[in-house]
DNA sequence: TAGTGTGTTGAACATGCGTTCAATCTCTGA
DNA sequence: TCAGAGATTGAACGCATGTTCAACACACTA
């Protein structure tokens, strides 16, 4: 086995540790926990220690601090993407994502998915062309059965995902597992969600004759009745 | 025989049009449009041509209002499936919910998705309880396959489901299908949406090798990469 | 007709917000 | 050694917010 803790400093766009990043972190961290409406420059500037002039003053405004978060969260989520890329394809982004020392970015991005910021939908559609390639990668492989719109599945399957993530509370609530928990994989709870995962993904849930009645039906008419 | 409309005031929850249901709904329009961060007391007055001040009279503060608009949308919803449930099971509420002349329900739904309120989170339960007899029911006319986990899958599908409405703004960008849209029954674009969807609960995605192969590797340890 | 109560207003209050700014601190480079 | 530049502070400003409250309008009852 191949232990992930090997590189203590990856790249320097993720190891600074100035006052300007400290403030963006308290930033990440409080938006993660209590929201984007739950953030504000004072509960930023205190987590961080410092003063509410200062965290203007670094990022000229709040709304620059908040393009600031989802422009690092987008590198760091990239950047782990190309380290884990190399080892292989992975049937989802997310699953992997979920495996790193984090801290809180699922937490952030979970936060955030809902209110979509031009950063945000621009890191949704790079997580869908990555599934989209990953998927046809599983397909070439014999893994993954081929579809009739890989790239209307791929968006699909990434919605999903991030839709249980945006809905982490709930799924919480019902099964115990949570999303946003950096250690999810150590999580025995994980199963109760994993598990009805890839039985749908394996089966699927239509039996295969109203499967094919209901596919019948749906190519020949759209909007009747 | 008895017709639904014999009874015009069914209950005073859903069939008021004074004052303090025009707020309301006011408020249901403007949480729906705009979020709930940018839902004012003054914004809410104003669409509703009353005063700031009478928005409080009503509801006691804007949490009171908040309140309101949650029991008023559950109530809704619960109404709708009682009235269709009787013409035979749907394999999901949130797709016959759509069907119906609800104004800016889906979209009072998807913004408040993500913030949860008590009032949502029985809302969502109440959805699950009800799609896990949907399916159990599916499963006994055969139309769906059976599950290791009935309660699991139910979860899943409803979070799935409702978190794709959460997260409308990205499908509609990336597949041009708006959840949220009161018509959405007679947009052809949402076989976008449906399509893949359907794709995917007919036959999976996995390969049965490979499923099979997750399936014991899953079973027997979940930890381990 | 007088009176009572509810619906409604508009001004006001306190609070928290993002942001500004002059003043101070700290450190670097010549 | 010292000047200058950036980092940092703390008080302040203007604004929007939720909420309060005295006053008014109108309906219904006695």
């Amino acid at each position: 086995m191949r232990s992930i803790s090997d590189n203590p400093e990856p790249q320097e766009s993720v190891d600074d540790r100035t006052t300007k990043a400290r403030i963006r972190d308290a930033a990440i961290a409080s938006i993660a926990e209590h929201g984007i409406s739950g953030t504000t420059a004072r509960k930023v500037a205190s987590a961080a220690g410092v003063s509410p002039g200062l965290v203007i003053h670094h990022f000229g405004s709040m709304e620059g601090l908040r393009t600031a978060c989802d422009q690092y969260v987008s590198g760091a989520i990239r950047e782990f993407k190309e380290r884990t890329m190399t080892g292989g394809p992975t049937l989802d982004v997310l699953a992997a994502l979920r495996d790193s020392p984090n801290g809180p970015l699922m937490g952030y991005l979970a936060q955030v998915l809902a209110d979509d910021s031009p950063a945000v939908a621009k890191l949704v559609d790079d997580l869908v062309d990555d599934a989209e390639g990953y998927i046809q990668q599983g397909v070439e492989s014999g893994m993954l059965k081929p579809s009739d719109d890989p790239r209307g599945r791929a968006v699909v399957l990434t919605v999903w995902s991030l839709g249980a993530l945006a809905l982490h509370q709930h799924l919480r609530r019902l099964l115990g597992t949570d999303l946003t928990d950096p250690e999810i994989l150590t999580d025995p709870a994980a199963a109760a969600y994993i598990a009805p995962v890839y039985e749908i993904y394996g089966k699927g849930i239509l039996e295969e004759a109203f499967a094919a009645r209901a596919r019948a039906a749906f190519t020949e008419s759209e909007g009747t009745t």
